[in-house]
DNA sequence: TTTCTATTGCAACTGATTCTCAATTACAAT
DNA sequence: ATTGTAATTGAGAATCAGTTGCAATAGAAA
């Protein structure tokens, strides 16, 4: 599972699994839903785990490099992040007006992407879709 | 053309079409390029234009909302901008190696796109795909 | 144990963006 | 032309996410 995969990636590189690494590990898989650094921070202090500000922002650059994380919804001032681990990349319908995200996967969508990458000789890594707009609930409220 | 919408907007909302914004306006079309509203305070200051970076900020928004810029590439610490007037919308491959940033627009991708969001019963407003990876030029260098 | 290097927390720092506020301006009504 | 009102401006202070320097600590290898 994740511990395994973390810590052989950090011992590819020379780095140590600690345990304040192994916590923000823990705390970020705890959930699925999205966060963000300082939510993170707020939790664990809440759960009496000691973590500085430090490690957390040291922390996740990592666990994005070795892909257990992905960072998402960009549009906001402040970095947002969830793991993938268990269920792979997906995109998000994000609602405007009351915050809502939705996931979703298109096997079609992720092909055709694939095959427009092919078309300008662009190797892709990764990559990230968002919509903005109304989920089903607000547009009803909205008349 | 763009002065004109900009203008109407404006009025719609019981707000002023002034020389400070007229000439973000202007500074921001006078490149197909996208940029940040560094770029912009620098360039206008170049050309001798005055204006307050606080301006700059606040006019942003402005032209978000009104449509004649779209928000890019948030990967980075600070916002990036692209005026869309005249050039609707596209997505974007962007090197991660070299930084080279390649436009494309789909129109089956926009369609499949909207086809899912229906499926969720989302009313889409506007979207974001930011395909990461290496171009062909880095690619090739990597052999 | 000693040595070496990676890691930590803290606090100071950075740089982008937002806010405050007094002075200015546009515009409609007098 | 003058006034009143509300929007706007510039300058700098404030904020806030994210980063960094550093001295103290921890772990692994010798």
């Amino acid at each position: 599972m994740e511990d395994k995969i973390f810590k052989e990636f950090l011992e590819k590189k020379g780095l140590k699994f600690t345990k304040e690494r192994a916590a923000v590990l823990k705390e970020v898989f705890s959930t699925h839903n999205h966060f963000d650094p300082d939510d993170l921070l707020i939790k664990m202090r809440k759960k009496g785990i000691r973590v500085s500000k430090a490690s957390i922002y040291r922390t996740l650059p990592l666990l994005l490099e070795c892909g257990l994380v992905e960072q998402v919804e960009k549009i906001d001032k402040h970095a947002h992040y969830e793991h993938t681990f268990g269920h792979g990349h997906h995109d998000h319908l994000i609602c405007t007006k009351c915050g809502r995200i939705i996931s979703l996967f298109s096997e079609k969508l992720e092909r055709l992407q694939e095959k427009l990458c092919k078309k300008e000789n662009f190797r892709s890594i990764s990559h990230t879709l968002e919509i903005r707009g109304y989920c089903s609930k607000c547009n009803a409220k909205l008349k």
